[in-house]
DNA sequence: TTTATATGAAACCTTTTAGCTTCATGTCAA
DNA sequence: TTGACATGAAGCTAAAAGGTTTCATATAAA
């Protein structure tokens, strides 16, 4: 752990992570969180053609998957991107799939993360 | 187009490309064709604790997210890897949730690939 | 030409998912 | 302490997804 965030996930996790990713409104949540990082249920429900227990389950399943991460004040539940099992998924498939010398930048990446790898 | 390949994608497509990755299944079909590219649906079905219509459902789900492209021989239906999706998505989220040091390796990759980007 | 092989397609079933409405709980402010 | 606000939870419905069985079609080989 670092801070509140996990960085290192099992292949058994990576199936929550590509699952939560499946749905567009979820993949809109998050763009959301990254145009205004910490906002609260209210605030993202705003303009969104949803009621609000339907985005408070996308935003479960994504806390499931760790891609957001929570913070309560008060009564506002507060929401934050966690772009760890982004990137580890991201790994994944770049070393699978992308010829040699973009592994090797995927390489330098990790080291300058500081990574350690599966 | 660069030979059967198409290599760039709107927003849209990018769905049923996530949707494609959601289900373990189709992953582990990708995993198989990266170790063995090529292969006809009856090699795919070997091993696997799915009947053979089942499998084929998930490739032609693959297929339509042009994550699989295929080319007939005789009777046989021969599946490849298609990277291109794969590279526009993981450059979409590392644009979005990486550091600026880590975009600016994915520009220059996309540099190296010879990508025009949206 | 007949038989075996490789795949496609249709119909059906079950489970999961995405959404809703309604109600309950907890916290802040007057 | 009362009322407004922010969220959670339960129960329901409709649609989508994943799987099966059965049958049809096209190609290769005997």
């Amino acid at each position: 752990m670092i801070g509140n965030q996990i960085v290192s996930y099992s292949v058994r996790d990576q199936d929550a992570v590509f699952r939560a990713l499946a749905d567009v409104s979820r993949r809109e949540l998050l763009d959301r969180l990254f145009a205004k990082n910490g906002q609260n249920l209210g605030e993202l429900c705003e303009g969104l053609a949803m009621t609000r227990p339907a985005v408070a389950k996308h935003l479960k399943i994504l806390e499931a998957a760790n891609l957001v991460v929570v913070q309560w004040r008060g009564r506002e539940k507060l929401h934050f991107i966690n772009s760890v099992p982004i990137n580890e998924i991201t790994d994944r498939w770049i070393r699978k799939f992308e010829p040699p010398y973009l592994a090797a930048i995927s390489d330098l990446k990790s080291q300058l993360e500081g990574d350690s790898h599966d």
